[in-house]
RNA sequence: GCCCCCGUAGCUCAGGGGAUAGAGCACUGCCCUCCGGAGGCAGUGGCGCAGGUUCGAAUCCUGCCGGGGGCACCA
């Protein structure tokens, strides 16, 4: 029984209580059931009577009573008691919770998943770094949670695109093609444009592509630069990208948006809307009206539209599309646009507290030998997403930047994620997988195989590291699925450590195959049902950080 | 000045109002003639400060201190 069916177990023992008159309360819908650390406190607690105190006129324990009295005569319930201020304290039946690992197993890859979002269309943006150099260190921390966190959603239910939007039109873009003719032709680079070797290679790519450049007119040659230019550096981030794991299903080009007129189509619906106005020679949406700290220009005095005017048409593009809601994540160094992004989406007419969630992440500084790296663009030392996978791996790197809350600014150790060793703690999770499929080739060896579960007797599994393992494992639907409400893909990894060690001290605790020529038993098979159990769910959890689960190390 | 995020063990970080605040690493001492010791056990050690809300606060609210980020007719 995991928590989840306790759960419906435990509100229908309220419901009789109630019907039966023994307790004056509505039926909650939000009840909590957790595992609690104290393991003298059964296998699962709930906080529930002391909710329900104040609404049934009571005391806690008395509440409690009631409740439990109902919950004793539910099947798969071995006991309940009454401990603290009123918390209840469940022990299940052995073979309810050992049934756990056939359910696990018997799921496959679909344990773990629910339907909580079922329904809901998203559309996930994040990375959405310029095509005018390779993706830095600050946006491989939201390639690697936004994957995550699609996947988190896929998992509940929700059909996710994940979205790439990429600036190929305005300034920073001529400043890019500027800066690669310049290194074209051997000048050094413009003050405001863009150094680094990749220009260089860049260039010299383009050139070679193009035979008898150097003869053509100058903006000729600039807009071939320009245009070969964005294509090279977009192959490569695509292919970085790919390289850690991390694929896109849309590619968004910020020029389609000009090219279809989706500009000036949003700037006179947000007119109709009443919300723009011009001053200075400028067109402004007034932001304001809906929070924002000042008001904001769509189109500048010189005729030319603004970043935030294709902002604008581009979140216009995903309502069209059928989004029920568009997320974004963004680093803390872009937490300026939520209140404008808010009010364009006020503006618009809907509603910014469920058509739109913007994610701000945290920074990343990296770390090597105890003294934190120092980048410059200008010194062309700044540390890319091919880079990182280099120096520690695109597995080590994901779950490294995954790890951690989005809230947190991070240090990331390259010295320590590089070591291949138990520092690591994506080794720790590895290793724990890497053991069960070794024990389980062992198994194979010699001749023992699952079978199938009516033949397995899951109340044998009922020494107390065996029913740790149990509900840790029946504990990862829940996990999944809260991480995905609170877009906190970290948990999922924390759970996997912990899920890791409580396999090593079940493993260290509990023979699994038989010694010498000892016969193998119905224990040994249920046994060997709780690691596949295992397997299967740091399989699971790993794919939802996109981390191998290796068979061998 | 205003807004956002964060201050938890020596270090890197978990802890969505609940019971004795956790993990990994580091340090000290141990553990299988046996399935992978990349493991396990034990010990040392902590909620920035001050108020408030609550039966109960690391968690929610206020103030202060400290760190990071943001406040463009830049992208």
């Amino acid at each position: 029984m995991t928590p989840e069916q306790l759960r419906d177990v435990v509100r229908s023992a309220v419901a009789s209580a109630v019907e039966r008159g023994a307790l004056a309360v509505a039926v909650p819908d939000d009840v909590v059931v957790d595992r609690p650390k104290n393991p003298e406190h059964g296998d699962y607690a709930t906080n529930l009577a002391l909710r329900l105190a104040k609404a049934a006129g009571r005391p806690p324990r008395e509440v409690a009573e009631v409740i439990a009295a109902e919950l004793r005569q539910q099947p798969g319930i071995d006991a309940v008691d009454i401990a603290g201020p009123g918390f209840l304290n469940v022990r299940l039946a052995k073979a309810a919770l050992g049934q756990v690992a056939l359910q696990a197993v018997a799921a496959g890859k679909a344990y773990g998943r629910t339907e909580m979002l079922a329904g809901q269309r998203l559309n996930l943006e994040f990375v959405s770094a310029n095509p005018t150099g390779p993706v830095h260190i600050g946006a491989v921390r939201w390639a690697a949670v936004g994957d995550a966190l699609g996947r988190l959603l896929e998992s509940s239910g929700a059909e996710v695109t994940r979205e790439y939007y990429f600036n190929d039109a305005g300034a920073q873009i001529d400043r890019f093609a500027r800066s690669l003719q310049a290194a074209a032709q051997g000048r050094p680079v413009p003050e405001d444009g863009y150094a680094g070797a990749y220009i260089d290679d860049i260039a010299a790519e383009v050139v070679a592509a193009e035979p008898g450049l150097a003869e053509r007119a100058d903006d000729e040659q600039l807009a071939v630069f320009r245009s070969r230019g964005v294509e090279l550096m977009w192959v490569e981030i695509r292919s970085s990208l790919s390289g850690f794991g991390v694929v896109f299903d849309v590619y968004f080009s910020e020029w389609t948006l000009h090219e279809a007129g989706a500009l000036e189509k949003a700037i006179s619906r947000l007119r109709e809307q009443g919300h723009v106005f011009e001053a200075d020679g400028a067109i402004w949406l007034r932001t304001t009206t809906f929070g924002d700290d000042k008001d904001r220009v769509l189109v500048k005095g010189d005729g030319e539209p603004t970043y935030f005017a294709a902002d604008c048409a581009y979140y216009l593009n995903k309502r069209e599309r059928g989004f029920d809601k568009v997320l974004i994540m963004l680093g803390a160094d872009h937490t300026g646009y939520v209140g404008r992004y808010k009010a364009l989406v006020a503006a618009f007419g809907d509603d910014p507290d469920t058509n739109l969630e913007i994610l701000i992440g945290q920074l990343v500084n990296l770390v090597k030998g105890g003294e934190p790296v120092r980048m410059s663009k200008r010194a062309g030392n700044v540390i890319n997403l091919g880079d990182l996978v280099e120096a520690i791996g695109a597995d080590a790197a994901r779950y490294a930047l995954a790890r951690a809350s989005i809230d947190q600014q991070i240090d990331l150790d390259l010295d320590l994620w590089s070591r291949q060793t138990s520092d690591n703690p994506v080794f720790y999770v590895q290793y724990a997988h890497a053991r069960i499929a070794s024990l389980l080739r062992a198994a194979s060896d010699l001749g023992l195989v699952l079978g199938e579960p009516a033949d397995v007797d899951p109340a044998l599994l009922a020494t107390q590291r065996e029913s740790d393992l149990l509900r840790a494992i029946a504990e990862f639907p829940q996990v999944v699925a809260s991480a995905a409400e609170l877009r906190a893909p970290h948990r999922v990894a924390r759970y996997l450590e912990e899920l890791a060690g409580t396999y090593h001290r079940f493993y260290d605790a509990c023979r699994v195959l038989p010694r010498g020529d000892e016969e193998a038993t119905t224990l040994t098979t249920a046994r060997l049902w709780l690691c596949a159990a295992t397997a299967t769910v740091l399989r699971n959890g790993l794919a939802v950080l996109g981390v191998h689960a290796p068979e061998r190390m």
